[in-house]
DNA sequence: GAGTGGTCTAGACCACTTA
DNA sequence: AAGTGGTCTAGACCACTCC
């Protein structure tokens, strides 16, 4: 029988046979590309997309004319990949078990936020839905979320999404489908109260994600600021040379 | 005439039109990719090759059976996208003087190390060159490379590399492409002498990237730390979601 | 239905490595 | 010379948007 392989499982297949060893020698080289068309049934492209998301993943990396091969990276706690950064980091995490164990939310005027977004300009009157949420991975004090939405978008939010995930609510229950999101990975200093829920002293740092959060036809939708225990939170990425 | 494009060159009259303003209609619609290609004359593939690259780095959104858009956003300083994120920040940014104000080397031992390499193991006595750069942007403190080079791999590194561009001198001096580096970024305190730089008080916090940069072989050849000013540093990234 | 971006195939040629 | 990854072309079909 022949599956059909579209790049997604495909790329996700080859991960799989990577993690158990049984698609390279034991030097760590993989077939050739042209091996792994032939065994996968797809083409040049496709596969070449999938090794190119591996390679981005640190998975692989590649030698003109020589091959391709495994790259070990150990294992660390809590890495996040670029491709990881989801919407306020609600993708599954490798089985983890992300939980809200706090979560607030009110109306406020533009001159209560705390913060903005990169390129948007508001009348004076704009309100913002503002919320916060605490979140745990593993019962252990994780990221909190300070969120701003657009009323006039997103309408009424509902306790009940308030524990959830806010990117299946938007999409489930209203309908709105978050095309791309604009990050802005800085280094911050916490608040009192922010602090408190790492078990950090007041001016301790925090890795901070901004993200501006847009409608697939382009308009913000959301714009947040996750803080992330500086201690735990470690983001990777992958950079090949001579592109 | 017909001028040859490839991807990069592509890329960049895309970009430079795009801030020329040429391109795009008064709505920030560009033209269909069909219409595109035949300008350019290239495939569909180079093209959509030049639009992924303008996406990533936030130029442009592409909405499936709408059309191409200007995206917008607003200019920040030292913003840092992942491609700009060099062997050492050595790229060229946009015109941006940036000088080495410090620098010292000295060979330690194992032991004597800060910190190490993502999945790497020496042996007892391994030995690495240490360097520590001091390096400004327009004058201002703007970042310290804390690095570690393997001496069998670069030998020796001259005084005159030390104040330049590591990555030419390994290039042109040895002999020696970097293909890959892995980047891992996060959010630590500052010792004394690194405050003391940035003109903050110890224990103020640094956005850091660790660098693990490999020859295109696969052997690690140097890693490093680099610290930034928590104030001035922003790392950009664009998350295009439904991939 | 026409036009758009998203995906995928088949094939070619090039640059580089290895023998 | 053979094999590898890097680049590029031409063309097809699909999913979606707009009229």
């Amino acid at each position: 029988m022949h599956k059909q392989w579209d790049i997604d499982s495909l790329t996700a297949d080859i991960i799989k046979r990577i993690k158990e060893r049984t698609l390279a020698d034991k030097n760590g080289k993989l077939p050739s590309e042209r091996k792994l068309m032939d065994y996968y049934n797809v083409s040049r492209y496709s596969l070449r997309q999938a090794l190119s998301k591996l390679s981005k993943l640190g998975y692989i990396y590649q030698i003109q004319g020589r091959g391709s091969y495994i790259h070990e990276h150990r294992y660390q706690a809590n890495l996040m990949t670029q491709s990881d950064l989801g919407f306020t980091e609600d993708l599954a995490r490798e089985g983890k078990r992300i939980q809200t164990v706090g979560a607030t939310q009110r109306i406020v005027s533009l001159s209560e936020i705390d913060f903005y977004p990169s390129n948007q300009q508001f009348s004076d009157d704009q309100l913002f839905i503002e919320v916060e949420r605490f979140r745990t991975l593993e019962d252990k004090p994780y990221l909190v979320e300070h969120s701003y939405y657009l009323p006039e978008i997103v309408g009424e939010i509902s306790e009940a999404a308030m524990y959830g995930s806010m990117f299946d609510y938007l999409s489930k229950e209203k309908g709105l489908t978050v095309g791309f999101i604009d990050k802005f990975i800085r280094c911050e200093l916490l608040t009192e109260s922010y602090a408190k829920f790492f078990q950090l002293a007041t001016d301790m740092p925090s890795l901070t994600v901004r993200d501006d959060s847009y409608l697939r036809e382009g308009e913000l939708v959301a714009f947040s600021k996750i803080y992330y225990d500086y201690r735990n939170a470690t983001l990777f990425m992958h950079k090949k040379l001579l592109d």
